[in-house]
DNA sequence: CTTAGCACTCTCATAGTGAGAGTGCTAATT
DNA sequence: AATTAGCACTCTCACTATGAGAGTGCTAAG
């Protein structure tokens, strides 16, 4: 069937292409994939697979490189096929995890460099988003005049704190009263919904009017208040050695993107609304930054709850499959450990 | 008088290879700096300065660069005359710090990304060294079955958490009880001595077995034993832009030895032992990663305990003036925030 | 002690050259 | 009708002059 030399022919320069960086010749096709014709014939598919928009020819004369939309088409192959995954590497993410299961944040850190040492491509983890986290426990330090430390645990296992500045210099019994009616209050609610039920509250509150109450509620409004999640990215050493980031603007434009981390958390969040491993090729990207990147990415799960993302960020030019396997094993550790009870 | 013209010679051309790193040369040094000799005449100062040790020629028939102990001597020479400091970077400095005054960790984060943007070097910044810490209380969470999740607070403003495993499941009720007990004993202590005091309650402890004491001493065992400071680097890519590191094997260099934090956090402690700022230049550097970097730091302190230091990391060519003058800012405006009542 | 003059050295940017790899097209072959 | 051999053509890349430019060191004169 002819459709099923086309396919063998793009497989074969993707493949090519991704273990080294060279544009893929006729010649070379026939030779290392064995195929039984001559580089005269492949020509011809390649000339096609180049109309059709999978190849592209950096100048007459030289060999094709995949573009994005052929990466697409290896990818999506490939997870049809998706029992043949390397175990190997797999293996060793998760013993390099496993020694430090207690910790959420070392967890997440230790997963972004392992990601990107096995891989050899950035590793990034975000620390789980905290609106849909449940409230553990909070407790309350008088730190300076007029300043409290505010402290959160939640079910994940994320320490929060801020310093919240008062009106008025409450003393440590005061506090201890204060926490303990948050605690009684709000424990084992998620984040967001203390938030809404505290603008409910804070709406009476003018009426009633307890000091407790309202003062519980000033502080408990100004520490839900925090942040959004942190961003461990490993690995810049790593992605410098591969040969496309010789040139020196690309290397720019990687570290720019690194520093950002926001732009980071804002991708990898919107990437993550599907469940399992997700890639986005190339131009497929949004962020212009990024048009000639790819991102392997997935989310990890406390319960049955997504929380958090993992992912893997390398050249167009990936190893897909290593990476796939890789985030995908990391995320199912992730929500193993998470979901322990 | 002689050594005068020596010095002003050897200071112009480190002036000028810092505003523009090309190798200087005799014609230039008359022209720019004024000096109503003939390029002859310096040439034979520069050949002197040469056989000093202050100067190297890259080859025959190219002009003269600062070697380090060039660089050394223009130093010197700029902390007799303190006075001269550019104030307005340094007011900018201050400015993105005052925002933030109440959050220790972002002020020191924000610490490194000013000092990173306003002198486009490396902005590097520790968070206070917590065995000198005082700790400010104590608080326990009940985490998962038989896990204890301990929150500290420190003088500082420093919260710090670990996950503690114990062998037996212990109540919210239990905890309180024992975090009640620690604080009472404990509050106001420097953390390296509650650790001492810990292994000696522990001598005893096998006589007298308090079970709530004992249980209570574990626990802070095991929570004291945290790791060392964090450290926020920024600004890899404002170095990037600089000529010096259009070499790839440098960018590597550098990026390596940003992404080994305990590596910096070694350095920079072991630099910061003496009061004020601090100029470590090239090959004067101990480790072998950083024989072509400089590096100017100062401590801050709480009262007048220095806690941690922070600094700028960048090329030996450097602009010294600026860099110290920014060190010096933020150091002293850390310390302000820090030992306010 | 200073300076003018000059031969010398070294770098760097530019252009030219030829090998090598790979293509597209055409005509012959199966 | 599909495949292949043959061939002219194109483009890159590594290598080699080549020459301008900048700066020096030395010598001899001021």
């Amino acid at each position: 069937m002819l459709d099923e030399r086309i396919h063998r022919v793009l497989w074969a320069v993707v493949e090519s292409y991704i273990t080294n960086p060279d544009p893929v010749g006729s010649r070379f096709v026939t030779k290392k994939y064995a195929f039984n014709l001559s580089p005269a014939t492949i020509r011809n598919v390649m000339a096609d697979l180049e109309d059709m928009g999978f190849l592209h020819q950096p100048h007459t004369s030289a060999g094709r490189i995949p573009t994005d939309k052929g990466y697409r088409f290896y990818v999506d192959y490939l997870a049809k096929r998706e029992a043949s995954r390397d175990a190997d590497h797999a293996d060793e993410i998760i013993q390099r995890l496993e020694t430090i299961r207690n910790d959420i944040n070392a967890l997440l850190k230790e997963t972004s460099k392992a990601l990107s040492t096995v891989s050899h491509y950035l590793g990034v983890a975000l620390t789980p988003r905290s609106e849909k986290a449940t409230l553990r426990g909070i407790n309350l330090f008088r730190y300076k005049e007029g300043q409290v430390m505010t402290v959160l645990l939640t079910d994940e296992g994320i320490v929060k704190n801020k310093c919240v500045q008062l009106a008025v210099d409450l003393t440590q019994r005061d506090l201890n009263r204060i926490s303990d009616y948050l605690n009684s209050e709000f424990a084992g609610l998620a984040i967001d919904e203390i938030r809404a039920r505290i603008v409910r509250e804070m709406r009476r509150d003018k009426a009633l009017c307890d000091t407790l109450i309202s003062r519980a509620i000033t502080i408990c409004r100004e520490a839900l208040y925090f942040d959004c999640g942190d961003v461990f990215i490993s690995g810049l050493s790593e992605v410098l050695g591969l040969p496309e980031f010789s040139d020196l603007q690309r290397i720019k434009e990687i570290s720019r993107a690194i520093e950002d981390k926001h732009l980071i958390i804002k991708l990898l969040d919107t990437l993550s609304q599907s469940e399992g491993v997700n890639v986005v090729i190339g131009s497929e990207n949004l962020a212009p930054d990024m048009k000639k990147l790819s991102i392997v990415v997935s989310t990890y799960n406390e319960g049955d709850r997504p929380v958090g993302t993992i992912g893997i960020i390398g050249p167009t030019r990936m190893n897909y499959l290593k990476a796939i396997t890789l985030v995908d094993t990391a995320a199912k550790f992730l929500t193993k450990v998470l979901s322990e009870k």
